[in-house]
DNA sequence: CGTAACGTTGAAACCTGTCAAGTACGGTGG
DNA sequence: CCACCGTACTTGACAGGTTTCAACGTTACG
């Protein structure tokens, strides 16, 4: 099923038959979009939501000389811009990172949703909710952490990510992107991304080359960032609003 | 009556009047805490959500070693807590800052409203998003504004939600907070949140002294921190989910 | 009027940014 | 197959912003 991701790892076992089937019956289209490519444009009106089913997206905001900075990533079965549906307009722009498949959900039948189904409702309202527990979580990456800590983190957070969705093969996953991304995720300059890197292959924690990282270490990555993946609410740990 | 300032100046417009009334019934009881007083330990269970009334409350998560990151401010009116009744167990503790005053809403009531009103379901739903706006916005704060560009977004965004809420005279507005705490929001040390104040000060920008903050200059700030309130979501902006 | 919390200031250390140069790699066209 | 090119990555030296450490001033309050 084209939404077999959806909070995967996170609680989907509480979606019933009904909720999983009024789900896919939201998607009313699926659609492919290439590489570093505009989805989203920030203030513009958006009657659609977007099921991301393949490839890594992100949402950004640019400050006044045009340095963005990255303030979430998202990965296969993340429902990337749900909140444009209570929102309407958006306050960051939202790209794609490599190529894509996404699902197109428009609002109207999640306005029916709410209407209907009240508990995949609160399921819909949680998933937007993980997104601001992942918010939270890179404020106190950038307010407390020094470089290592903040590149450190970045890759506990998507190998935790990664591994709920079952991207993860001994240690290792594909993640294509670039040392610049990463600068503009971690508030860093690439250059000083590049000596980050280093040093945590150093270290023996962590490889980072061609767009595949290698955990090496993870308990060293872990406390280089006090990572602590409660905030990401995985199935592990006890849920609610079942 | 006492849910009047929710979502204040943010679409409390499009509350019908049995919104308000459900909304209203679902505060079982109002009660008060001293300040710097733990309301929500990261992690508790929690059944019931929180509607601040009257007072400052924070979110914030502490470093291995203690030190705070604040990650949210809330003002009355703020659904303090909201995203407890999808997520069950809080990632961060809740606090306050100065004597509160507020509402208890038991899940249980929150349960049949996302059963019985749509679309105040969605209202609440949207309110959770606009603290994942704030969330993002601080995000672009702290990775890629300086010193003096973050305490200033701080000062214009706590000047435009008191605003909204009409705690603002004359460009004046109480904010019982120290400069450890703006320090703990903007991932500073106090020192430094010093030197800021004073260099904010010299530049007739902003005074901040025994918990009054008055903007002098609102443009002077909003440059500095490139602060753009559409994050905001104020009702003069387009709002959705009606 | 003493005390504790908060605020203020200076000097030095440290981390990260900036600038600049050079390397490695993959794709393209001859 | 190789020369060329652009993009990404790598490294070094230096500049600059923020922290750290330490001392002192101020204010509120019992």
């Amino acid at each position: 099923m084209i939404t077999d991701l959806f909070l995967r790892g996170r609680g989907r076992e509480r979606m019933s038959v009904t909720d999983i089937q009024a789900l896919e019956d939201s998607v009313e289209d699926v659609r492919t979009l290439g590489p570093r490519q505009l989805l989203v444009e920030r203030g513009r009106e958006v009657q659609n939501s977007t099921l991301l089913l393949e490839g890594l997206m992100c949402r950004y905001m640019d400050d006044r000389e045009g340095h963005r900075q990255i303030v979430a990533f998202h990965v296969p079965g993340d429902f990337v811009d749900l909140h444009g549906f209570t929102m309407k307009r958006l306050d960051h722009d939202i790209g794609t990172l490599t190529p894509v498949r996404y699902g197109v959900v428009p609002h109207a039948r999640l306005t029916t949703v709410t209407e209907s189904w009240p508990r995949l409702t609160r399921l819909l309202w949680f998933s937007t909710l993980l997104d601001a527990a992942m918010h939270r979580e890179w404020i106190f990456r950038l307010g407390r952490l020094g470089a290592e800590g903040r590149v450190a983190h970045m890759f506990c957070e998507l190998h935790a990510r990664m591994a709920m969705i079952e991207r993860v093969t001994d240690g290792s996953f594909t993640l294509p992107v670039t040392q610049v991304d990463i600068a503009e995720a971690c508030g860093l300059t690439s250059v000083h991304v590049n000596r980050v890197l280093r040093s945590l292959r150093e270290r023996n924690a962590l490889t980072f080359k061609g767009g595949v990282a290698r955990i090496l270490d993870l308990k060293v990555l872990e406390t280089l960032s006090e990572f602590d993946p409660l905030y990401l609410y995985g199935s592990d740990v006890e849920l609610g609003a079942g």
